[in-house]
DNA sequence: TTGCTTCTACGACGTTTGTCGTATATATTT
DNA sequence: AAATATATACGACAAACGTCGTAGAAGCAA
């Protein structure tokens, strides 16, 4: 049963960043996929799939002899999850803090930048 | 000792952000606030912080026979590289999405909005 | 049919993380 | 001075994490 409250470790983040991508596959797709940067054995994926199948983060269905895997959760939502832990973690629970930090930190195009002020524009509205 | 690639654990977060928010403190004080929010043992929290002085995340000094431990990276630098690694591993280094996101889900204020979205403008400025 | 390839299953193992207990030295209190 | 409280150091340990090796079934090729 999907364990809602399980947060992926960081090797389960690789695969499930594939599977997100990629919708629905193989271990043979995901550990090639994977191998793309960073060398890791076949059985090493495999037991990961399994692994996160057990705990629900990961559903499978059987196609032949071989299982495919699709991601349980959305990604949004475990991005939510994550970027909650961090703000609350590490930015005192900050939101335009964190904001401020990584906007100052990394490049952004100005169709993204026009995109967040589209938003913040929205929230302002809402706010009335 | 390279402390510069160190990543601090969930557990050493915690202990850093109250070295951030008190400044330089003893074992007995972090142990006393880390408590606050949820039990744990005096020579854990002893522990914790020698393993930190030992990778370099924090410094310290003697007061008597008790140490006083000072976080020996600054917050943003700290903040920044988490952030990097959450931006990277899960948001597939989309900044801008990752803002979507944080602003999207979490309420911020009037003034807290108008300080992004004059870092947006300043932003925009550069980029000419 | 015999062998090579490709699956899944499962156990093993080194590391990291987080947790304490115990020992021991040094203050503090009575 | 004796008892109590408080500090550091250090070892131990369980659980989580990530990695793989090996076994055995199932498909494919000669």
């Amino acid at each position: 049963m999907s364990k809602v409250k399980m947060k992926p470790t960081e090797a389960e983040l690789d695969i499930l960043s594939i599977l997100w991508e990629q919708g629905p596959s193989s271990v043979r797709y995901v550990n090639d996929k994977l191998n793309m940067a960073k060398r890791v054995g076949y059985t090493t994926t495999l037991k990961q799939l399994q692994i996160m199948h057990e705990k629900g983060l990961v559903s499978r269905t059987s196609d032949g002899r071989t299982h495919i895997y699709s991601a349980e959760e959305g990604k949004e939502k475990t991005q939510k999850q994550l970027l909650d832990r961090l703000l609350d973690s590490a930015f005192g629970g900050s939101a335009s803090k964190l904001v401020m930090q990584v906007l100052g930190s990394h490049t952004s195009s100005s169709r993204e930048l026009n995109e967040i002020k589209a938003l913040i524009k929205k929230l302002e509205e809402e706010k009335l």
